[in-house]
DNA sequence: TTCCTCTTGTAGCGACTGCTACATTAAACT
DNA sequence: AGTTTAATGTAGCAGTCGCTACAAGAGGAA
């Protein structure tokens, strides 16, 4: 069994499943070609030069976080505003999430230093996930629009202290913010149980 | 007129200004070595290895990182949560402390990767500025420890998200939050000219 | 067949990586 | 002074980096 000819296409999800394992930092284009069953030579050929491979390959990872929100997407809305902050902390806690999370802070730093391509897809992910808390929002929210980008605000940085072993200030801080739970409201509060441990 | 005797302590400061300017991922020996006006062969005399060389580097820059805030604690304090979070946010655009950021989140990557001394690093970075956080709440604040951490919270999403390009998404969910300003409160409210520009 | 283009393998280049062997100098102790 | 120890320079090793020159196969077109 012969196996197809290369191209950007069949190696891409190759060399993705390997970058969200082993990391972009020291991926170097021999292990790289090993992970899809090639060459350094061929990725060369194929991609013209590590740059744009890189390029492309984040290109085709933010497609990969697209479709897996979409997927993500269940029909029924939350409840309240808290709610939905759990539901999506709780879901990054899922083993898939955490590869794309240990991945997500590398792109991020090499946005800070302006690598190229990775502000592209950090911009395209975050995009993508904005739209679809919009779409996860409580339906008798006030202000979706405005609501979501203030979630996704803390949920940003609760993820991000969470990686650096500061989950605990996170979850104290949005215990202590109105997303906690309004107790004039009649949605029940459950924040607290799902956020992140210690 | 001769160079002092080298050592930890004389090195880590030009060691530490080199990576701010270029980074912590490519940082090799040489590069380092020739900042600091020594060689590869000394930095592994004084550290033993790249990697304690790393590591004591990160606790220096995390000690830099400390007395910086120490230095801009100033006396007087801010009336409101949205006037703390809008001055933390607008020191964070002075040019040293870009720097700091974008080696920043090299350092969450590094954690969230698990690398030796980065996790440290930033916990103790971050420890620093929640406490540095809470003498900056207002005097009059209902919760100062967990609003401290609610603001530490919010204000490192918005930072995440201004360096992947959606500042404006933050600086809308700031203006969608509490923290836009209770029209209830008789403080003014100017935390949209101090957010971040688009 | 003959030719031509696309795809792939082999081999290697020059630069760089972290690190070390060896020798030398400089300072400090006895 | 003599001895010992710490600090530094020179040179280089084995490995990896991105990338390329060259040639060989493979498939289609004439």
């Amino acid at each position: 069994m012969q196996a197809n000819r290369l191209s950007r296409e069949t190696l891409l999800p190759q060399l993705a499943a390997h970058v969200l394992q082993h990391g972009l930092g020291g991926a170097s284009l021999r292990p790289l070609a090993k992970a899809a069953g090639t060459s350094d030579r061929m990725l060369i050929y194929h991609f013209g030069n590590k740059e744009t491979l890189i390029s492309d390959l984040l290109g085709y990872i933010a497609g990969i976080y697209a479709s897996a929100l979409e997927t993500a997407m269940g029909s029924d809305r939350a409840k309240t505003r808290q709610e939905c902050v759990a539901r999506i902390l709780s879901q990054g806690r899922q083993p898939m999430m955490q590869a794309f999370l240990v991945l997500w802070w590398e792109i991020v730093a090499g946005s800070a230093r302006g690598l190229s391509g990775y502000k592209e897809a950090a911009e395209q992910m975050m995009t993508k996930q904005l739209a679809w808390l919009e779409t996860q929002m409580p339906e008798d929210d006030p202000d979706p629009a405005g609501g979501a980008r203030y979630l996704m605000t803390v949920i940003e940085g609760t993820l991000m202290l969470g990686t650096v072993g500061h989950a605990r200030t996170a979850r104290e801080g949005l215990l202590a913010s109105d997303l906690s739970g309004d107790p004039t409201s009649n949605h029940s509060s459950n924040l607290a149980g799902d956020l992140p441990p210690t």
